[in-house]
DNA sequence: CCAATTTAGTTTCATGTGTAACTAGTTTGC
DNA sequence: GCAAACTAGTTACACATGAAACTAAATTGG
């Protein structure tokens, strides 16, 4: 039976996974521009200060699950973050191997300048959609990730 | 007037460009893993032969505008596609310095057996979701792109 | 108790990635 | 018709990233 095998072809325009990929580097890449220029801070640093911000006195281990980033990468975003004096590292009484993590006044002062930012990008990114859409939006990411991590159903 | 600034906090975990990195690297590295494996390819080498795939004959520039990959990534990739036999060029009969890419035989062949795979990843990744869903979550990314970058409304 | 195992976090090393400088070919305009 | 400017693609370099090995502290079990 020549069933002569006409190769599929593929439209990556249309293919989920690149679409996604595409438009959260660009958007990522865009917020990271913003906050090196501004702060110096790169991505994993403002990430881990933006989880610090949120719930001081977590160690490296709770930002590693919280952030999906890896333990190298926060390892080294703390230690530049320290550097900075932006946080500040207090060794846990019951364990010593871990170290709780909190912002300094100065890691405040800069957070609270970040946040604002932050809300407004994703404002900006947002503005061509309804309050609707916007939640139907984050509904479906929800599904996505669900099946995509399922162990991640933490937040 | 003592406007006590109570430092907004922010919620990582619901903001969005957070939301969607989180989701896009996941998935793309699990495909890669998967590609990577299966073929010895890598996320670019792939993206390239899923373009050269799809519209055989386009020269470097074009890819790196479809794929919104850089130019560096682009020019490795092809260069390692090329070794493994899966891609030949062909230099343009008018512009000596363009190369015109398509998929060798043995490239076709891996493509053919790739586009299934991707397909078969989309559906899995999607299935949480109705087909009005997902047309919906389509429409809705296609917001968040234009807004995003607004020049590369081509697709 | 204390040796063996586990866990928190860091350092090392090998690889991937992007910016900038470069080479080669083409177009422009005088 | 050719110097200057431009474009396609590659190479070099500096930096970011992640896996694996490592250090130090805590837990376990015998």
């Amino acid at each position: 039976m020549a069933d002569t095998k006409t190769s599929e072809t593929l439209s990556l325009a249309a293919f989920l996974p690149f679409r996604l990929s595409v438009l959260s580097n660009t958007l990522s890449k865009r917020i990271a521009d913003l906050y090196r220029e501004e702060f110096g801070l790169s991505m994993p640093q403002w990430r881990v200060m933006a989880i610090i911000g949120e719930t001081p006195g977590l160690n490296a281990t709770d930002i590693v699950t919280r952030t999906v980033m890896d333990k190298v990468a926060v390892s080294r975003a703390v230690a530049g973050l320290i550097e900075m004096g932006l946080v500040k590292r207090n060794a846990a009484e019951d364990d010593r191997r871990r170290a709780l993590l909190s912002l300094t006044a100065q890691g405040q002062d800069i957070y609270a300048r970040i946040v604002p930012m932050a809300i407004a990008e994703e404002k900006a990114a947002t503005e061509a959609m309804s309050g609707d859409e916007i939640a139907e939006f984050n509904r479906l990411l929800g599904k996505l990730a669900d099946v995509v991590s399922p162990g991640r159903t933490l937040w």
